[in-house]
DNA sequence: GCCGTTTTCGGCCCGACTGTTTTCAGTCG
């Protein structure tokens, strides 16, 4: 049993647990599973070594979490859990993503109705019988509807950088309407993750309403959710929630924090705030002031900017990637928090596909676009034989291609420009972790990077020595994309990832953070992992045409979102300065 | 059920909105 299946079971228990409206319990249990969720080593491993005692120490986690999560790893099942299963035989998967029914509406329509899943409950609710049970009404059981047509269209997390531009679009739109103050995405947009399930935008404004009108009547609408003075809500066409809302300036940063998240990390600011005698909350940080008389006055501490309130909590201002409680709030308490790669720091892209394969654009039209972007340098990696249906190349192919990329570079030096192409390829890992170009051609590249391209279904141990491997070959700079997945579509081979990291220090070779929108693999938590174990990363666009270069930032922001410092990424450097470290790192081994 | 520079007992994040009510529970972010 994993982490993942154990961490669902504490979080189904919360929810049992409030339906049987329990006090406190059902955040404990959440907690718990939120903390399992985050761990990095399998319970299972823990238990082995340490026993519960080992289990005890996850914090959230205490004596009878514990002893409930050994009898899972024992047993597979859950006596406790499995006697809530048989009170309620809910399919709570669905029914808990349905908008509106909680733990205590669901309980109510299990024992009134007898609704087990979601068929149940479109049905009771387009039959009329909804409304007639005490607390509900026409409304509720309308909005049932709908949210259940919403579920089976299949709408509700979208990949970050595919949805970006029309992001910018709504803030770029309503940033020029002169009512506007000020205007700012907040939430996991904000925050820069992977997927986003709605869209948060911020403003100032002493006119709101006009802003409101045009904001629901923005092209692309489907529905007015809400459409108020303070807040407005439209869901789009294509499924994307945006919600609208005026705040007043001096509670604008407080907004700001409240609203870009994480939960969690809000959650912990304001315990912290409880500690020190104050409350924080999306209008600012306050103190009681007792007064001799019995009414409380609140003096505003903060609230205007982020800053100030992070100050005021005697933090330091921690970027909006950072803040998933995963220790950043601790670390700026010590004023220890890591100096995060910037934006404009990657010098040069070191993953692209030309029409030499299945990219779109000749290497000149990537030099031309990169040179606009202001990049210094870009190394073509076009697949390689054994990837067939990209027209990968083989040693031949190969070996013209550097003839080419060396008369670019002629050229380029002729004409004062200061830009250099590097000769790679994304060189295939064969099934048995060898590489499908023979290594005297690899050894005339710049930069050899290796990749998996199939194969997928591979055991996880030999999925791993595979990888292992390539990272031990000396010819390897770069393993690309280590854990194949795609985001919202395809999981990540069964890769032991802890391995891999291990093998590429011990190695000296490069993982990397590929920034294509819906693969960012390596992702944050990996790239945390990486970066502790002293591991150097790359970050490249994986262009397959020129207009995917700009996808760098995402790459950017997963390593961001990882803790990555300049220092980490290799491409913050010169080309130069980037292959002799690179070379070093892999003679040392 | 968990946890501790207020506490080993007595607390547990906060506020808005919605739909149902006629003062509030449930849900959400």
């Amino acid at each position: 049993m994993d982490n993942w299946e154990i961490a669902k079971i504490l979080s189904d228990l919360s929810f049992y647990l409030e339906m049987e409206d329990e006090p406190f319990k059902p955040r404990a249990y959440e907690k718990a599973a939120s903390a399992i969720e985050a761990l990095d080593v399998p319970l299972q491993d823990i238990y082995k070594k340490q026993g519960i005692k080992g289990i005890e120490e996850i914090p959230g986690v205490g004596v009878s979490i514990a002893e409930k999560i050994e009898e899972l790893l024992k047993t597979g099942k859950l006596k406790y859990y499995e006697q809530f299963k048989k009170k309620y035989p809910l399919d709570l998967d669905s029914l808990t993503r349905v908008e509106g029914v909680g733990p205590k509406s669901l309980k109510k329509l299990y024992e009134k109705l007898k609704i087990k899943n979601l068929a149940d409950l479109e049905k009771a609710a387009r039959e009329g019988k909804i409304r007639k049970i005490e607390g509900f009404g026409e409304k509720t059981e309308q909005n049932i509807l709908k949210s259940i047509e919403f579920l089976k269209q299949g709408g509700h997390r979208f990949v970050l950088g595919f949805i970006y531009p029309q992001v910018e679009s709504i803030v770029t739109r309503l940033s020029k309407l002169k009512e506007v103050k000020k205007i700012t995405a907040a939430g996991s947009v904000r925050r820069m993750k992977e997927t986003i399930g709605d869209l948060d935008i911020l403003i100032i404004s002493d006119n709101p309403m006009p802003v409101m009108d045009y904001f629901v009547n923005l092209p692309d609408v489907f529905q007015v959710v809400a459409h108020g003075e303070t807040k407005s809500a439209i869901r789009l066409k294509n499924g994307l929630d945006v919600d609208l809302r005026v705040v007043p300036q001096e509670s604008f940063g407080a907004a700001l924090n409240y609203f870009t998240g994480s939960k969690d990390h809000g959650i912990h600011l304001r315990e912290i705030a409880i500690k020190k005698g104050y409350k924080l909350n999306e209008y600012g940080l306050f103190k009681n002031q007792k007064s001799k008389i019995k009414n409380q006055k609140e003096i505003r501490l903060a609230g205007e900017t982020e800053e100030e309130i992070y100050e005021a909590l005697g933090l330091d201002y921690i970027e909006p990637e950072m803040r998933e409680d995963w220790g950043e709030i601790e670390l700026a308490a010590k004023h220890q928090l890591p100096k995060l790669i910037g934006y404009n720091d990657i010098q040069g892209d070191l993953q692209i596909q030309t029409d030499w394969s299945d990219g779109a654009n000749s290497i000149e039209e990537y030099v031309r676009e990169a040179l606009k972007q202001g990049l210094k340098y870009i190394a073509i990696t076009d697949h390689t034989k054994s990837l067939a249906m990209t027209g990968g190349c083989d040693e031949k192919k190969l070996l013209k291609q550097m003839q080419e990329i060396d008369g670019i570079n002629r050229r380029l030096e002729k004409e004062g420009i200061d830009f250099k192409v590097l000769k790679s390829a994304e060189v295939n890992i064969l099934k048995d972790g060898s590489l499908d170009i023979e290594a005297n051609v690899l050894a005339k590249l710049d930069l050899v990077a290796a990749a998996v391209h199939s194969n997928f279904n591979q055991s996880k141990k030999e999925m791993t020595e595979r990888i292992c491997r390539a990272i031990r070959n000396p010819l390897v700079d770069i393993i690309f994309h280590p854990t194949g997945r795609v985001v919202l579509k395809r999981p990540p081979y069964e890769i032991d990832i802890e391995a891999i990291i291990s093998e590429a220090r011990k190695n000296g070779t490069c993982l990397e953070v590929d920034a294509y929108p819906d693969r960012l693999d390596l992702k944050d938590e990996h790239i945390k992992k990486a970066i502790e174990a002293g591991v150097k990363l790359s970050i490249d666009s994986d262009a397959h045409s020129t207009t995917h270069l700009n996808y760098l930032k995402f790459g950017i922001a997963q390593a961001r979102r990882g803790w990555a410092t300049k220092n980490d990424i290799i491409n913050t450097r010169l080309w130069s300065e980037m292959l002799k470290l690179i070379k070093a790192n892999k003679r040392k081994k």
